[in-house]
DNA sequence: GTCTATAAGAGGATAGAC
DNA sequence: GTCTATCCTCTTATAGAC
């Protein structure tokens, strides 16, 4: 049933120019000033035909961040494949990753507050089993790296991860940016520098 | 006068009640999900009433900012009259006092990509000249800091700066206070240890 | 300046024809 | 599944009496 198919591949396409573009203006704009009409207006489909691929504005979101997690995983899956590296320097590669992406405007970032969205969120099969998959992963690679002595012991692993989660997030990459002064390249160095060296110099 | 001035304190009382509660209700849902009925119903006047103090839900918002520049700049002059304190020490406890702020709920965050209120923020002047100064003070620490070699030279002092300022926002105080399990102390020394020494061990 | 009542409009979600 | 048209709630802001 080849129709069928197609049918079927025309939807995922019209889903996944969706998908894009939600993630595009939850960067942008955030989750509450990111409206339905504009997500409509800007794929070109009506707002009732965007009702019928997603059943609420918070299941847009969460397919947004599902695509994010499934980019995440795929770049800690490419960093693992590279053979030599420490676990401190994957840990780097998958954080640097993360700080290019939020400047290149394609990190949705929800606003942490919004419990509506967080409990959405939290049960969205989809979203938590990624989510767990990636800190799993993570977490292995700061458990090994503070076991060589790489990472810093005092930390605890949890604190780290959250650390790293939050370079999604860090508005210093925006303030940056903003100036109009500097690289991209620059802007995350800086910030890669302030993450894993700290501000205080180094002996 | 006497009436006169006893009115006008009694307004101000009422002033700094509202601005009180926007700070808490900022700090605990976000600009956009904090309503002004919910401020009136907290303060426990009309929202009519509200809007005779507050021209609009920007004006309440910038209040809050205001205040809580001031408490910062009182903070720093604090620190300022610590004798035998180094920069970098000065800016550490500032740092911490913004953290301990944050942790307690009461730190304001606006979000940064809202550009109405942004606006009309930038044309706040009261809000302006107290982030100028606030800017100017900790500029000084840090390029005194980068002079005597305790402040990572490699970093721009505008990197530095916005990366202080970002840790008024950071959201990784209320990750690791969610799990419950830390105490306030705990997660401050962890997030003053990633600020300032990074997350890679040093020698 | 404080209240009650209401205007005015944005925005999430749906009905029903095709 | 897509559209147009509409519903309905929430929210900012104001009118007007006291």
């Amino acid at each position: 049933m080849p129709q069928l198919s197609f049918r079927t591949k025309v939807l995922q396409a019209r889903e996944e120019a969706i998908v894009a573009t939600v993630k595009r203006l939850l960067a942008e704009k955030g989750y509450d000033q990111m409206t339905v009409d504009a997500v409509a207006a800007e794929v070109g489909i009506a707002k009732a035909s965007l009702y019928k691929h997603f059943a609420s504005k918070e299941a847009l979101a969460a397919a947004a961040m599902v695509q994010t997690m499934d980019r995440a995983l795929q770049t800690v899956a490419q960093v693992q494949d590279r053979p030599g590296l420490s676990a401190l320097e994957r840990l780097k590669a998958v954080t640097r990753w993360t700080l290019e992406t939020q400047l290149a405007g394609e990190m949705p970032t929800l606003p942490s507050q919004n419990s509506a969205l967080r409990n959405a969120l939290l049960a969205d099969r989809g979203y938590m089993d990624r989510l767990m998959t990636l800190s799993d992963q993570l977490g292995e690679w700061i458990v090994q790296a503070q076991a060589d002595r790489s990472l810093d012991t005092r930390l605890p692993p949890q604190a780290v991860l959250f650390t790293l989660f939050a370079r999604a997030c860090d508005p210093v990459l925006g303030f940056l940016q903003a100036g109009g002064q500097h690289s991209d390249e620059q802007i995350i160095d800086w910030v890669m520098i302030s993450c894993f060296d700290g501000l205080a110099a180094r002996p």
